[in-house]
DNA sequence: ATATTTTCCATTGATCTCCATAAAATCCCA
DNA sequence: TGGGATTTTATGGAGATCAATGGAAAATAT
């Protein structure tokens, strides 16, 4: 079973915030030891919702204890992930309820756009995000040989 | 077991979006270690899709991951990669269904070319892939001496 | 007791699985 | 090497399953 998120749906959030999460990214989260989702705000203040699985997670926790707990570093990067960050339980036809300042911080009312990014996948309103997709596209273009293609070419 | 993508075919599309991956293209999937087919969008933004197996996209997964992710260049691959990519299973019968999405991107509405390309293939409306055929082939003249043909002649 | 949250059930529409057919490629043996 | 027999591919359709969603009942908190 793939662990990466990938694909894209818009879903619906209803009156009370609840959302489907789209059955690809329940699949990598259900893969994982304990299917449990988490999220928390976009970590360079775009208008979205970051959310992984445990084991990214951990993977955070384990570079944060590796920070001086006293420092303004520390303060600041375990506000995001832990302070601001919530441990949403799935239901069981797969839903979360979304927090209203998720909600809030990305401009979600009635529909939300859910996009994988291979570790994570961000929550979107629709709308913003087209906004922004079609900037990606182009930074895209211009920078596709980065990735490696096979020949090996990329940096 | 062959692991590269060649030749080319074109079948149909019926209504629900359903089309056979070409047998050979499937050989290659299935020699996997895990028989699934991905679908992105082209990267340089031509209107064709552009497949390939689980091993390809852990190159393309394990690149990303060496990114910084709060860059705009990650935002825009990551995107295509992944946020635009779909993991698809084959059928029984070795077909998969291909999303609105990408059959709109291409052209595609009742028959697709699929065309291999070594470590990936790309799937076109077949119209649109006979027009660019041409070109390529006048530029593939004017540059197979970049090609080993065992007399010694490349490079 | 009232308001909020969580669990449960029900519906619809999409997706997947299974079966069936026809055409094409391959095999095989005289 | 011919040519029939077998296997593989491509394709269509229908039934079964699953995902997404809405609403109500039950639980919990204030």
């Amino acid at each position: 079973m793939l662990k990466f998120f990938s694909s894209s749906a818009t879903n619906k959030v209803d009156a009370k915030g609840r959302v489907s999460i789209p059955a690809p990214f329940r699949k990598v989260l259900q893969g994982e030891a304990s299917p449990v989702l988490f999220l928390m705000p976009e970590v360079r203040g775009l208008p979205a919702v970051e959310g992984f699985g445990q084991s990214h997670f951990e993977k955070l926790a384990d570079a944060l204890s590796q920070m001086n707990p006293l420092s303004p570093e520390y303060d600041a990067l375990a506000d995001v992930v832990a302070g601001q960050a919530h441990q949403l339980p799935l239901d069981d036809t797969g839903r979360i309820v979304m927090p209203e300042a998720f909600r809030e911080l990305a401009g979600i009312t009635d529909s939300a756009y859910f996009v994988g990014r291979i570790n994570t996948f961000q929550i979107w309103n629709p709308e913003k995000y087209e906004a922004v997709k079609a900037q990606r596209r182009e930074t895209a273009v211009a920078n596709f040989d980065k990735l490696p293609w096979g020949g090996g070419t990329a940096l």
